[in-house]
RNA sequence: GCGGACGUGGCGGAACGGUAGACGCAAGGGACUUAAAAUCCCUUGGGGGAAACCCCGUGCGGGUUCGAGUCCCGCCGUCCGCACCA
């Protein structure tokens, strides 16, 4: 078949406006990049993170859809069948400042901004199927995610409770602690108050070792993200020591507390006791002395902001409570609140050991309490061992430690926790049976009696008092209640109460559960209805969705839901009372932890998932974005997937097998001398020596500053958009690609895009004269190869291997390199055959013309996943009258890359000498031979025998003189 | 403080423990042009030499190895994550 439009050779340009749109609306037609949900023997998901709609696209997303997009066209030219979905992460914030700066409804922004940057995506000439579209703000989305909500309180995998919260009194809502800078809202700028609220968890920690583990299943993820989550679920192995308390100095007789160390080893180096300033001992303490519920409250003021923490001094106070030494009675230790202890971690209290902690080495020495080394390090003497000022936290030997001396910390350690594990308190733990559950304020468990006579639940109160059981959760969810023997009078209940051991080995974690309520109006509404006499209850999944009322005005801070008129007043869906609704709104984080799984059939309205789609296309294959998701949104994902698994939503728990994440897009900064940013579209830059920026419209010079990530506030921002109108959306994605590895920055420069568009009109004239040689090949392949032509051959089969093998990796960098390389060699051929332009033409051998052809629809096909309209061009103009797009990736003939003969680089103790030439399949004596008869070798050797000769097959020859 | 990554020409960067600097950008020279643009060709890590060729070179100092940019140990620097985690 003739070409479309007929190019005239060479000088004629590629005209990537018209071509552009032109193969858009080609590919569009036909559909080629709708994926049926049908035959998925060979399938491969390749996403990209979705967007938030902010607008307009950035130069960010166009480098992450242009990688997705490389491996999409790869994969499915491979033969596999490819899911590359597109969607819109469409709840938050920025909507809702919209509209109270623009008077604009969250949703109608949202909408038209999807709008605007669909069409942007568009034009960038993605191989995406756009039918499966979701915008996690539409009801028919985030119905199945308060379905699941449902599902997952069901499932015991959601509680509410009351939690520490950081609260902007302006903006009136709850604010993460990312959000909190240096103790002030980040956009109210109102000091922050930490209050207690209700609100509704995600049981992440139930699955924390599980996250934990799986993570070394994660092979195909970056190692480094696998160390942050690593780090961020922060599992820690220590011992849980019940430390009794002298009744008569505590203030409701409290006769026992909990203490959790990872240096048990250390206890007879303990110096103090110390309490968070939230610990309920301290509470109690408090009520009793004035000066210490003053000095808590001073350390509640200070906290949060981190650069305080750095800084911050440690303080205590003395309780006057007094705590026993588990191995001698005899010995008291002070119990003092201290600043620097978090009640968020392990139980809220320590053992202070100074010779061997630094923050408990600064607290002593404060306060004069002393320390006294019983770690003493290899080589130290222990009679002169002192610490003053440093801690010691290295190996060594036990000393001043009773049984202990002499052993090494592992040992002891082991020691401590054999010993206090065999000893007992005089409490005794019942665990709850399977089916019991937590209510507000007590556990209902079905089959035990209380003391009280109740039938059916205890109460749950505060530890440390002994007319009360207490109610502890354990990180599986389980609940267990302790209390004294002669509580359990039940006899039920007795048969299965535990003595406790003072001593008990644990794993803690540092991962919390994922608070999701927020205060505002453009997130998925949560399905509870609140009644007074029901208490918090499920609206019925024949009422979903719950449904955002559109009437909201945004004239006021606060949360709009809470101050509509109907819209939370409704009946409880169980005794049909006046009730309300729940008026907070789910974490946005939530609407994208579970999109990648709705894309597998975004079609069914009656579930979440199709679980036959969702189990055949999951998990992602390859997963593309910014780092800055390594934690929250990837951990998220994670444990919803799981969480998904358990309510028979999914049948996996990890959503993405391959993992990758792309660097920033970088630009110089221009700054005038007034100090204010020029954007680069303003400025002219004056190459050279010394390059020189200035304005364009006053010619007023501005100083090229440093290069930094593009951002609004420094302007260094270049619109993807003005790239695509000047160059075309192929130039755009091949820079992207070519200047630097993937993982890391690449640096936006005109003379960078300039380079990438003088080499696409090249591959179009390239392409345009293999072409003419083409024309005439042979139809079938000839049976022998003169040399050139075998020359060619294999330049193109070289070419084709590294191209695929580096596509495979993502290394598109090399890719881009290969393929320079190849129409380099490309273009020396054809200048080799026609030095005087056409004349030469007819003399052309056919071989050579069938060599040129493959080359010219190789080369092609190489470039079609950077530059896919491109390629589609000259597919066309080489006669083909397929798409590129659909046809197959070419196959490697392997005997082309084999080389009859090979030349060796030879070194002389270890440094290049010469080059041998050799036959592939000679042997190591006749490679010796031929290497020591090279002269280079000889004059190094000098007459002499060499001491050795390595010969690495098909590598390298190295004599050693 | 803890953890991690990185450090290669003027620049972005290549390099299964095996020829360091592929490929691109920038720069210089040349060809074609009345000229410019575009295009094409050549040169381009540093030093020495007329040349053949030689010496030095991957942040610094050691080590392992026939051979180290790559592996190990110790520094220095840059970036990132976590951070009073008991």
């Amino acid at each position: 078949m003739q070409p479309v439009t007929k190019p005239k050779m060479p000088t004629d340009r590629y005209n990537a406006a018209e071509a552009e749109a032109r193969w858009q609306k080609v590919w569009e037609e036909r559909g080629i990049f709708r994926t049926p949900n049908a035959e998925l023997a060979k399938k491969y998901y390749v996403l990209e993170m979705f967007p938030y709609p902010s607008g307009r696209i950035h130069m960010g997303h166009v480098r992450n859809y242009t990688m997705g997009d490389v491996v999409a066209r790869v994969k499915r030219a491979m033969g596999f069948t490819v899911l590359h979905p597109m969607g819109w992460d469409a709840f938050g914030m920025p909507a809702e400042n919209a509209a109270m700066e623009r008077k604009v409804h969250p949703k109608i922004w949202t909408y038209e901004n999807i709008a605007a940057m669909k069409s942007q995506l568009k034009s960038m000439g993605l191989s995406l199927d756009w039918s499966r579209e979701i915008a996690t703000c539409d009801p028919a989305y985030y119905k199945h995610q308060q379905a699941m909500f449902l599902d997952f309180l069901r499932a015991g995998l959601v509680e509410r409770r009351k939690s520490k919260v950081n609260w902007d009194p302006v903006d009136q809502t709850v604010l993460a602690n990312e959000q909190v800078i240096d103790g002030r809202g980040w956009r109210s700028g109102a000091l922050v108050e930490q209050c207690e609220l209700t609100q509704w968890f995600f049981k992440i920690t139930r699955f924390s070792q599980d996250l934990l583990d799986a993570l070394d299943t994660l092979e195909r993820w970056p190692e480094k993200v696998r160390l942050m989550q690593k780090n961020w679920i922060g599992r820690s192995e220590g011992l849980l020591v019940r430390f009794a308390l002298d009744p008569r100095s505590t203030p409701n007789g409290e006769d026992e507390f909990e203490v959790f160390t990872t240096r048990p080893d250390t206890l007879f180096g303990a110096k103090f006791m110390a309490l968070a300033p939230d610990h309920p001992l301290a509470a109690a303490a408090a009520e009793k002395n004035p000066k210490l519920s003053q000095f808590i409250e001073e350390c509640r003021r200070r906290g949060t902001a981190e650069a305080e923490i750095e800084t911050a001094e440690k303080l205590g106070f003395d309780t006057g409570i007094r705590a026993l030494h588990p191995f001698d009675k005899s010995w008291t230790l002070p119990v003092y609140v201290a600043n620097f202890i978090l009640m968020e971690y392990g139980t809220g209290a320590i053992f202070g050991c100074p010779a061997h902690d630094q923050r408990d080495l600064d607290f002593v020495n404060k306060y004069g309490l002393g320390n006294t080394p019983v770690v003493c390090p290899p080589g130290q003497d222990p009679k002169t061992f002192v610490i003053t000022d440093t801690a010691y936290d290295g190996d060594g030997r036990m000393i001043n430690s009773r049984f202990l001396d002499g052993m090494t910390i592992a040992e002891a350690k082991e020691e401590v926790a054999r010993r206090l594990e065999e000893r007992k308190t005089s409490n005794y733990r019942l665990d709850l049976p399977s089916g019991a559950y937590r209510a507000p304020t007590m556990v209902v468990v079905p089959a035990v009696r209380d003391v009280n006579g109740s039938p059916s639940y205890f109460h749950a109160r505060r530890k440390f008092s002994n007319k009360y059981y207490q109610l502890r959760t354990l990180p599986d969810g389980r609940y267990y209640v302790i209390g004294r023997r002669n509580l359990f009078q039940n006899r039920k209940a007795l048969d299965i109460a535990k003595p406790i051991a003072v001593g008990e080995r644990q794993t803690n974690f540092r991962l919390r559960d994922w608070g999701i309520s927020r205060q505002r109006y453009w997130g998925c509404p949560i399905p509870i209805v609140h009644c007074p006499a029901c208490g918090a209850v499920p609206v019925p999944k024949g009422d979903l969705p719950v449904t955002l009322p559109e009437d909201v005005t945004f004239d006021r801070s606060g949360n709009p839901l809470d101050r509509h008129p109907i819209w939370k007043h409704v009946e409880c869906p169980q005794c049909r009372g006046p009730a309300t609704r729940e008026t907070d709104t789910m974490d946005t984080f939530v609407d994208s932890s579970w999109y990648f799984e709705r894309f597998t059939d975004p079609w069914i309205t009656t579930a979440p998932t199709d679980r036959a789609m969702v189990d055949s296309w999951m998990p992602v294959d390859q997963y593309i974005g910014g780092i800055e998701h390594a934690i929250l949104h990837l951990l998220y994902s994670r444990f919803f997937t799981r969480a998904m698994k358990a309510t028979g939503h999914v049948g996996l728990d990890e959503p993405f097998a391959g993992l990758f994440t792309q660097g920033m897009v970088v630009h110089e900064t221009y700054r005038t001398a007034a100090g204010e940013w020029a954007a680069p579209a303003e400025v002219k830059v004056e190459e050279g020596d010394n390059r020189r920026a200035s304005l364009i419209a006053t010619g007023e010079p501005v100083e090229i500053g440093p290069i930094e990530k593009m951002s609004k506030s420094k302007r260094n921002t270049v619109d993807p958009d003005d790239i695509i109108r000047e160059y075309g959306a192929d130039v755009a994605r091949w820079f992207m690609l070519s200047d630097s590895p993937p993982e890391r920055d690449v640096n936006w420069t005109e003379k960078g895009v300039q380079g990438a568009w003088r080499f696409a009109q090249r591959l179009w004239r390239l392409v345009g004269e293999a072409a003419t040689i083409a024309r005439s090949a042979p139809a079938e392949r000839p049976a022998h190869f003169s040399s050139p032509a075998l020359a060619l051959r294999k330049a193109t089969h070289r070419a084709l291997a590294k191209v695929t093998e580096d596509i495979e990796k993502l290394h598109f960098n090399v890719c881009v390199a290969h393929i320079y390389e190849f129409a380099n060699a490309l273009n020396a051929v054809i200048g080799d055959l026609a030095p005087e332009g056409e004349g030469a033409e007819a003399d052309i051998a056919p071989d050579l013309r069938w060599a040129m052809s493959e080359a010219v629809n190789v080369l092609v096909q190489l470039f079609h996943p950077m530059m896919p309209h491109l390629a589609e061009e000259c597919w066309a103009a080489i006669g083909r009258d397929s798409l590129v797009a659909q046809t197959a990736w070419p196959q490697v003939e392997h005997a082309l890359l084999i080389e009859d003969t090979l030349t060796l680089p030879v070194q002389v103790n270890g440094r290049k000498r010469a080059d041998v030439t050799v036959a592939r399949t000679a042997g190591a004596a006749e490679i010796e031979t031929a290497v020591l008869a090279l002269d280079a070798v000889k004059r190094v050797l000098d007459g002499k025998a060499p001491k050795k000769v390595i010969i690495v097959p098909q590598r390298i020859v190295n004599v050693v003189a």
